[in-house]
DNA sequence: CTGCCTATATAGAGGCATGATATAAAAGTA
DNA sequence: TACTTTTATATCATGCCTCTATATAGGCAG
């Protein structure tokens, strides 16, 4: 690992290195919270959103630990998200204690808004690309998909089942 | 990298649509949102951080406005920061007013453990998968690389001067 | 009924952002 | 010099978001 960095990447064949893949994935990271998050809701709330929007109702505990915070952080996510009118709480019949999330039609409006306006932020950047550059992308995007899409299943898994991750 | 041929997107060569270059870049920052980010400090604490780390002492408002936060924001993260030991401040000899914030030996200190963190993060994720779908993720990388370092600059030029972008 | 487990709520504390406003130093102007 | 304005930073009040610790209430086993 000591070896001094050369000058740029020699071939395009040539695999990148973990650590190139590591500071891809930090440098989008940044893209990503600067330029494409709105500022109406937080992540764990859209995150939700949009669990409720494609599994269903829910409850507040089995949200907590599929969004992976504590539940009366999602109690209080709840209720804000309630009071704007993009959830609603409905009581279990078979359990007293239970309480059951859904989404709104106005929630799923806001989805879709929030994903619209990604997209078209998302396009204006890649607008002031190069044709080559927006077309190395698109490429790039292409090949990297289905081993991306099974990285993300992979490390959903790994959220659920500990693994032996320390720091 | 063979080029079987199999039943989905016609040629591997052809370029993904912006669509889904815009969906593969959300799915990106969701991963790397969700399972690349340490809890310890704020994104934003991170980023200004980092930028004393590249950049040297700074003025408070010069960091609120390159972090795109307001003043009173960055004046309180200083002050987290500072009892935390991250960073010192100085006063400005020429100029009563400023104050210069520069950051310590633990503040780098604290930035390299991130980075660490976040690559062994990522080599376990990387480690999931078959040999075939590690090779197919590195060559992409490093194809797409340049073209969106190139990207994220003209988000951050687009973020200082206005554009023509709405909400 | 009693006691335990489970689902949710509440209380208190701190990080992180905001807008409105205060203070103090510098700079411009009469 | 004295007055005004601008600039750099701080403070205040508010709200979101998360945490830990604890309370309440329903379900269930004996």
């Amino acid at each position: 690992m000591e070896y001094t960095q050369q000058s740029g990447p020699r071939e395009s064949d040539a695999p990148a290195t973990r650590e190139e893949v590591a500071e891809a994935l930090e440098q989008l990271a940044f893209l990503a919270v600067r330029h494409l998050t709105n500022r109406d809701i937080s992540f764990t709330a859209a995150s939700t959103l949009g669990r409720l929007s494609r599994e269903g109702p829910s409850r507040l505990t089995a949200l907590a630990a599929d969004e992976g915070v504590t539940q009366p952080s999602m109690t209080q996510l709840i209720q804000r998200l309630e009071r704007q009118g993009l959830v609603t709480r409905v009581d279990d019949p078979h359990d007293g204690r239970v309480v059951l999330v859904a989404i709104t039609d106005d929630g799923r409006e806001l989805l879709a808004e929030r994903r619209r306006g990604r997209t078209n932020r998302l396009a204006e950047l890649l607008a002031t690309l190069s044709p080559e550059d927006q077309q190395a992308l698109a490429t790039a995007v292409r090949a990297a998909t289905p081993a991306f899409q099974r990285l993300v299943e992979n490390a959903a898994r790994a959220r659920k089942s500990p693994g032996s991750t320390a720091s």
